[in-house]
Parts: C-alpha cells; sequence; structure tokens
DNA sequence: CCGAATCCGGCATGATACTG
DNA sequence: CAGTATCATGCCGGATTCGG
C-alpha cells in the first residue's frame, strides 16, 4: 500500500499492504514469467498509467519482492526480475487465478488474451495438477504466439515462446478455439476432432494428454 | 471491482475483478471464521466506514461468495456467511496470510490484535500442515479472549471462543507473549520453561505440540 | 526510444451524520 | 442495529513532458 496499511497483526493484512493495490499482483504475475523491463511491462497491461508502474514497481523493490537486473548478453538491458521472497508468492497467485477461472467472470473474446493466461486457464479448469499428470513439456502455437507449459522443480512452468527443450506435445491452434475449450464450451476431444486443434509433429501422446486435461476423463 | 475491469482473460485478472478492492478480502477473512453480523464485522474492520462495509457486501452477495442467513435459533439475527464459492476462496487466503506473516511487516503491539490472527501466525510461520501434525485441537486462552485450532475434513478450522470437543492441549498466556513466540523473538519451548505460557489441565501433550510448532525441532 | 516524473480530471475511499 | 446520504480527501488513469 502506498504507505497506507489496514493496521492489523494479521497475515493477510500484512500481505496485503504490501500486494493489495490495484495493478501490484498483475504485475507480479507478468514477473512470473521470466525477467521483464519496464515497456514490457506496461505493454501487457493496459490502462495502468507510467506513473503508476512505476510507482508499484519502486514499491515492490523496497518491500524485497523485485529487483533491477541485467538481462543476459543477447540483450543487456535492465529490467525487473522476482527476488525469492517474490518467487514464494506465485503459488498463491496460480491458486487464485485458478479460483478466478472458476469463479470469476468467464473469459471474453472482446477482452484483452495472452497465450499463457489460457493456457493456465486450460489448466486450472482440470486441477493445478493435470501438468504434473501429463508430465512433459507442452507446447502451443496459436495464431502468431507461442508459450510453453511444462514441470518444473518447484510446481509448474509457464512460459511464452518455444520450450528450450524438446516438447512431449506440439499443439496448434487459434484463440477463439482456444477460448472456447477454456470455457469449457466445446470438449477438448471435440476440438482434436474436428481439427480445430492439430498436433503437430508425433502425436502418439495425444492420446495421454486428452486423458491428463479432459474433465470428462477424470475420476 | 465497483464494475471497474482489468478487461484480461486471465484468472488472477478475473479474481482481482472480484477480489482486488479495498477490504474486500479481510472481509472474507472474517466471514471465514463463521457467519458474522453487520455490526461484527464493522467492529473487526476499523476505519472501513460503513459505506464501504455495505458497498463490499453488496458486491461480494452479487458476485456469489457471500449470503444473507439467519443465526440458529439462540440468536436468531440475520448474518451473512460464505457460499461454497466464498469457502473455496479459504484455503487461498491462508497460503497468503502465511506468506504475508513470512514475508511482510513484522507484528506490532501498536496494532489492533485479535487472538485468531496471532494463532494463524504462529502455524504460518511453521508450515500450515502443523495443525495437521499436531493432530487435535488446541485451545488457547489470552488475556481475556479464547480461540481454538483443530482439524477440519477440508483443512483446518480457526474459530474464536471454546472448542466445541474436548481439547487435546489448554494454553494461557498473554498477548505479549504470543506476538513475541509468533514473530519469533523468543523460542516456543523457553516460553514454556519460563512460564510464560502455561498448560491447563493435562498437560502430557505438551512435548507433542512443542515438537509440532518449534522450528527448532523440524527437519 | 526507453524509463520514468509531472500535471490534472474523475472516481474510489474514509469519516460523519442521519434514517428506517 | 443496519445500513444510506453526504462530503472532503486522495488515489487512480491518461496525456504530456522530460532526462538518459
Amino acid at each position: 500500500m502506498n504507505n497506507r496499511t489496514y493496521g492489523q497483526n494479521c497475515g493477510l493484512a500484512r500481505a496485503l499492504d504490501i500486494l493489495g493495490d490495484r495493478w501490484t499482483l498483475l504485475v507480479l504475475r507478468d514477473l512470473g514469467m521470466g525477467p521483464r523491463r519496464y515497456k514490457d511491462l506496461a505493454a501487457g497491461l493496459p490502462g495502468i498509467g507510467t506513473n503508476l508502474l512505476a510507482s508499484r514497481l519502486k514499491g515492490l523493490e523496497e518491500a524485497g519482492l523485485i529487483e533491477r537486473t541485467v538481462l543476459p548478453p543477447p540483450a543487456p538491458v535492465a529490467a525487473y526480475a522476482l527476488t525469492s521472497a517474490g518467487e514464494e508468492l506465485r503459488p498463491v497467485l496460480g491458486q487464485l487465478a485458478a479460483w478466478g477461472f472458476r469463479h470469476g467472470a468467464p473469459f471474453d473474446a472482446e477482452d484483452m488474451t495472452r497465450l499463457e493466461w489460457l493456457i493456465q486457464g486450460l489448466f486450472a479448469r482440470i486441477a493445478p495438477e493435470a501438468a504434473d499428470r501429463f508430465g512433459g513439456v507442452v507446447q502451443f502455437s496459436v495464431g502468431g504466439e507461442s508459450a510453453w507449459i511444462g514441470p518444473a522443480a518447484d510446481g509448474v512452468r509457464l512460459r511464452p515462446g518455444q520450450a528450450p527443450t524438446l516438447p512431449k506435445i506440439s499443439l496448434n491452434t487459434d484463440v477463439p478455439t482456444l477460448l472456447a475449450v477454456v470455457n469449457n464450451d466445446i470438449d477438448l476431444a471435440d476440438a482434436f476432432e474436428s481439427g480445430a486443434i492439430t498436433v503437430e509433429g508425433n502425436d502418439g501422446e495425444l492420446e495421454s494428454f486428452i486423458s491428463a486435461f479432459s474433465p470428462a476423463r477424470i475420476g
């Protein structure tokens, strides 16, 4: 909070003293997918206003959740990255996102969409463990964008771009299809059968993928 | 949000559209310890202002997180209670509180204190599973207040007042001592040895309690 | 061009008074 | 007791401007 505190000896209130301002958690969400520059953060948070973004970054840095770093040699520019305190927040944000997907407003084609959010929604619709259940990297290519999700030491990793390791399965589709699947308007298996989602390369893992992600196959 | 949305197809943004306003999560925290009347909520949230509390309650009711109920016969008055959607948020709030206790400002005697928050802090300092590890109801009496924590079907239950079942252990202390223990300024085992915390009734479970809650004994 | 700081209108917030 | 009405304050959002 902008030095405005709830003044309660409560863990939740203490957390909200740091995180409760508008935009703050969304900044951390974006930084959770890797270090980001100021302009990239601004581009991913339409409406935030440059003063607010600067203010949030400063507050988060003072609170010890983020730090200014320099990106590795290919592009040695200043950027912001999560500290360990910020990293520890990531599973909480994931659970909150899962709740929001289940109980919040349905995803809407009018709203801004980023591929990573849809993928997280796809996993949240079933269970956070769906990625573990599949047990390998899933590479998505949707429109011009790409992103991947895969198991990691601390849980699940979700990143934009191409996975650094060979994916267990690679999928192609478009945003409207993925929105419909995430909103449960069409069944995942049906989307494969109709060709709305296609498998690139070897499709031997398709059955495994569907069984891990399709709610109809669970339980 | 007061009909102000982030406009992003993201679970976290969708959750914050509902929960992101000031005070909202604290209202849900209080309702997480059982149904509450308007005036009890107001008393537990100093500074909220009656209009904001009314506004938050209305918003949460429209979002389907809470509902108006009538308390059972002993006191048949109107009250607010969590719906299932609201209940599903409780583990998330618990995790957020644990994070806030670990990484937020330390607890301060100047700030408002409620016994339940300190107990949650005590558990959060070790791990959310500390209550499960102890495996029974712990009854606290601190100053004039009392509260208890114990295992429940959906995780851990933390409530003010006297536990409805026989506690496995009953503890007496005062707020400054509990604040110090929660902030790790004094060791839990030392607090027992010095008599700052006393065991009421049978103290056969004291060793078990300390081993479950004292970080020095873990790992 | 990137990373902010500044300025200002509008709206959420916070405190009090007031009413069913 | 449970809110509603009202108003001052200050944060938020958007545009512009400035320094590196």
